[in-house]
DNA sequence: GTGGCGTCC
DNA sequence: CAGAGGGACGCCACT
C-alpha cells in the first residue's frame, strides 16, 4: 500500500504541486482528488508529513477560529496620551499601517494599529472618509506626537512585512527606527519554499488562529473600497489582529530562527536590508516617458509591417501572438517539422528555439520570432512600464521582495526592473529610457563572476582560485583546458562554448542539455563534462559533497548559513531526485552571492549615510547595483563603491567589480 | 487560473 | 519512454 502510494505521488509529482498549494481548499482538492489510493486517508498524511510538508497539512488540520482579543479604537485625546504613556514605557511594540493601496509608495495613511502584548491592541483611524465616518483625531498631531516614539531605537518595532510601513511613515516624515523583528522575513528564513508569507498563513501555521479576510471589510472586484471607505469599527478588528499577529508570531518564529542557527544571517543580513530596500524603492528610477512613448510608437509600425508580411506567407490571418493558432499555421498549414512538444498540454511547441531551428526552411519563421521579439518589448517594457510611472515623481517605483525565492536573492515587481532587457537594439532603447535626475550621473556596479569565484572558493579547486588570483580570463582558461589545442583556431568561439560548460557546472546540466546549447551530440557534450570534471577533480567533488551533505542535512547550505529545505532530495522518483540533486549544487552558490551582495548593499548604504552623501542606490540586478550619483559626488562615490563591494568578505579568490558611469542604463556598461 | 513563452542574472 | 538547466516576473491566449 504505500509503496504503491509512493509511486503514484512521484508518477503525479504530487510533491511538486503541494509544494505550491496556496491554501487550504487547494490541499483539499490534493487530497479528495487522489483517487488512487485515496481510500486510506490516513496513510496518505502520514505520508504528506514524511515528506517535509507539514507546514500545509497542519494548517490544514489545525486551523481554528479568529481570536478576538482586547481591540480598542482610539479616538479621544485623552486615550490617546494614555496609550503613549504606556508605548513610552514599552520594550518592544508590534505596529501595523492600514493604507488605501497595496503599493505603498502610492499610499495613503489611513490609521495605525499598536499591540503591546498579545491580545491587546489599539487602532488609531486618522483618515476614514465616509458618509457619517465618527470623529477621528487630527492626523497630523497624532503623526507628530507618535513620531518621537517611532523614531526611538531604544523602543523595538515588531511588524509583518515592515518595508511597507517603514515607507508608508517616512511619506508622513516619519523615520521608523529601532525595527526589530519582521515576521515575514523570520518566515522566509525557516522556510524559503514558501514563496508566500502572508499574515494568514503564518497565523494559521504557527498560531492556529485565522485571520479575518481583507476582502471580508472592503469586497472585491470593481466595487472594491479601500480602507478609507472602511467603517471604523470594523477596521479597529482587522487592524488590531494584525498588530496583535505581528506580535504573537514575532514570539514564536524568534526562538525558532536561534534554534536553527538563523539569527546572525537575520540580524546581520536581512534585518539591515529592510531599510536599504525601503529606500531604494522611495528612491525609485527616473524614466524618460517620452522616449518610451516614442519607442512605442516606432515598435507599432513595425509590429504591423510584419503582421502583413507573416499573413501573407501564412496565407491567411490569424494571431500570431496564440502559440496554439501558430501551431498549426507552422506545423499543419505549411507542414513544416515539428520537433518538440510543450510540457503540459503536449501540443507542438513554437518556442524560439524550434523557430530558429524552421528559419531556414521557412521565411515565416523568421518574421515571427522578429514579431515576437518586438511585440514582447511593446507591450511588457513600453506600455506597462509607462503605466507604472508614478505622476507624482516621474519615476517607477519597484517592489523589491526579501521574501520570495528559495536561494536567497530578492526579486522585483510592479515593475520588475531585473528583467529589462539588456541585449539587441530595442533592448538597448528601453534602457536608454531610465536616465538620473538633472546633474546626475548613473553609476552602474557589476560582480564579475561572482558566482564561478564562489565555485572556486566553495571548492578550493587549485586551478580555479590560481585563475582568479592572476586575474586570468576564466572562460578562456576553461576553454584551453576542456578543448586542447583546437582553442588555437578559433579563439572566441571556443571561449564561447567554454562559457557555456563553465555555467553548466554550476547548474548541474546534463549532457542532453549541454549538447543542445553546444549544437553538437550528447556523447560529445558528455565528453566536455568528463573533461572538465577531469582537470578540476576538487570541483567534482565539491559538487557532490554538497548534494550528500544536502541529502543528510535535509538542506542546502549557503557560506553566511541560509537554508534552503530541499525535499526533493528524498523523493524515490529519478527524475524529482535530479531536480533536488541540482538545486543542492546550486543554491549555495547562487545563494552566497546574493549574501554577499546583500551585504555589501548595506556596507554602502551605511557609507553614503554616514559621509553625508547625496548619492542613492537606485536598483540591485543579482550581481549589479546602480547608483544616481551627483556629478559633484562622481570621484568620491566610485571608489567607495569599489572597495565596499569587493572588500565585504574575504574569500580563497579576490571579488572584482566592474564600474561604468553614463547618462542613462545603456551607457553604463 | 493555467500554460506557453520570453526577458533578466 | 519521457525527460534530462539554477533562480525569478509578466504578458498573452485560452478555459
Amino acid at each position: 500500500m504505500r509503496e504503491a502510494i509512493r509511486k503514484n505521488l512521484s508518477r503525479l509529482e504530487l510533491s511538486r504541486n503541494l509544494v505550491r498549494v496556496e491554501d487550504n481548499l487547494a490541499l483539499e482538492f490534493e487530497l479528495e482528488n487522489f483517487k488512487p489510493c485515496a481510500a486510506d486517508r490516513e496513510t496518505l498524511i502520514e505520508l504528506y508529513r514524511e515528506l517535509e510538508f507539514t507546514a500545509f497539512l497542519q494548517e490544514h488540520l489545525e486551523q481554528k477560529e479568529v481570536v478576538r482579543g482586547n481591540f480598542r479604537t482610539i479616538s479621544d485625546m485623552d486615550s490617546f496620551r494614555d496609550f503613549l504613556q504606556q508605548l513610552g514605557q514599552a520594550e518592544e511594540v508590534a505596529l501595523d499601517t492600514e493604507t488605501t493601496s497595496l503599493f505603498p509608495t502610492q499610499a495613503r495613511l489611513v490609521g495605525l494599529s499598536f499591540c503591546l502584548k498579545p491580545g491587546e491592541a489599539y487602532y488609531i483611524p486618522l483618515r476614514h472618509s465616509y458618509p457619517l465616518a465618527p470623529n477621528q483625531l487630527p492626523a497630523h498631531s497624532v503623526l507628530s506626537e507618535l513620531k518621537p516614539y517611532l523614531e526611538n531605537p531604544a523602543i523595538k518595532k515588531i511588524g509583518q512585512n515592515i518595508k511597507y510601513d517603514y515607507i508608508v511613515l517616512k511619506k508622513e516624515g516619519i523615520q521608523l527606527q529601532g525595527i526589530h523583528l519582521d515576521t515575514m522575513v523570520l518566515s522566509y528564513l525557516l522556510e524559503p519554499n514558501w514563496g508566500k508569507h502572508s499574515l494568514d498563513r503564518l497565523a494559521a501555521y504557527y498560531l492556529q488562529e485565522a485571520k479575518i479576510p481583507f476582502d471580508r471589510l472592503t469586497g472585491k472586484g470593481k466595487k472594491q473600497l479601500t480602507f478609507d471607505q472602511v467603517p471604523v469599527e470594523k477596521a479597529t478588528d482587522y487592524a488590531c489582529q494584525d498588530a496583535h499577529l505581528a506580535m504573537s508570531l514575532s514570539r514564536v518564529l524568534w526562538p525558532r530562527v536561534q534554534a536553527r542557527n538563523l539569527d546572525r544571517l537575520y540580524l546581520e543580513i536581512e534585518l539591515p536590508l529592510i531599510e536599504v530596500l525601503a529606500e531604494m524603492e522611495l528612491a525609485g528610477v527616473r524614466v524618460d516617458l517620452n522616449l518610451l512613448r516614442q519607442l512605442g510608437r516606432e515598435l507599432e509600425s513595425q509590429l504591423r509591417q510584419l503582421e502583413k508580411q507573416i499573413y501573407e506567407m501564412a496565407g491567411q490571418e490569424f494571431n500570431i501572438n496564440s502559440p496554439q493558432q501558430l501551431s498549426q499555421v507552422l506545423f499543419y498549414k505549411l507542414n513544416l517539422p515539428a520537433s518538440k512538444k510543450t510540457r503540459v498540454t503536449r501540443g507542438l511547441s513554437t518556442a524560439t528555439e524550434i523557430l530558429e531551428e524552421l528559419a531556414p526552411l521557412h521565411p515565416l519563421a523568421g518574421a515571427v520570432l522578429e514579431y515576437r521579439q518586438l511585440a514582447k518589448i511593446k507591450s511588457t517594457y513600453v506600455e506597462a512600464l509607462i503605466e507604472l510611472v508614478n505622476p507624482e515623481t516621474g519615476r517607477v517605483h519597484t517592489s523589491f521582495n526579501q521574501t520570495v525565492t528559495a536561494t536567497g536573492r530578492l526579486s522585483s515587481s510592479d515593475p520588475n526592473l531585473q528583467n529589462i532587457p539588456a541585449r539587441g537594439e530595442m533592448g538597448k532603447k528601453i534602457r536608454q529610457a531610465f536616465i538620473p535626475e538633472e546633474g546626475h550621473l548613473l553609476l552602474s556596479a557589476d560582480y564579475s563572476q561572482i558566482e564561478l569565484r564562489l565555485l572556486a572558493h566553495l571548492s578550493e579547486d587549485p586551478v580555479l582560485i590560481e585563475t582568479f588570483l592572476s586575474d586570468r580570463d576564466i572562460h578562456a582558461e576553461t576553454a584551453r583546458r576542456v578543448f586542447g589545442p583546437a582553442v588555437e583556431l578559433f579563439p572566441e568561439e571556443m571561449r564561447r562554448r567554454a562559457k557555456i560548460i563553465n555555467f553548466s557546472v554550476i547548474y548541474g546540466t546534463g549532457a542532453f542539455s549541454l549538447a543542445k546549447e553546444l549544437e553538437t551530440s550528447p556523447a560529445e557534450a558528455q565528453k566536455f563534462i568528463d573533461r572538465y570534471f577531469s582537470e578540476h577533480r576538487r570541483v567534482k567533488e565539491y559538487l557532490d559533497r554538497a548534494v550528500e551533505q544536502a541529502k543528510e542535512k535535509g538542506y542546502a547550505e549557503t557560506i553566511f548559513g541560509r537554508q534552503r529545505q530541499i525535499p526533493e532530495l528524498k523523493s524515490p522518483d529519478n527524475n524529482t531526485f535530479q531536480a533536488g540533486r541540482r538545486m543542492a549544487l546550486n543554491t549555495p552558490i547562487q545563494g552566497s552571492a546574493a549574501d554577499i551582495i546583500k551585504l555589501a548593499m548595506i556596507k554602502i548604504y551605511r557609507e553614503i549615510k554616514s559621509h553625508g552623501l547625496k548619492t542613492k542606490m537606485i536598483l540591485q540586478v543579482h550581481d549589479e547595483l546602480v547608483f544616481e550619483v551627483p556629478e559633484t559626488e562622481k570621484d568620491l562615490i566610485e571608489p567607495l563603491v569599489r572597495d565596499c563591494m569587493e572588500n565585504i568578505c574575504s574569500l580563497k579568490v579576490p571579488l572584482k567589480v566592474r564600474l561604468g558611469w553614463g547618462k542613462n542604463w545603456a551607457e553604463v556598461k
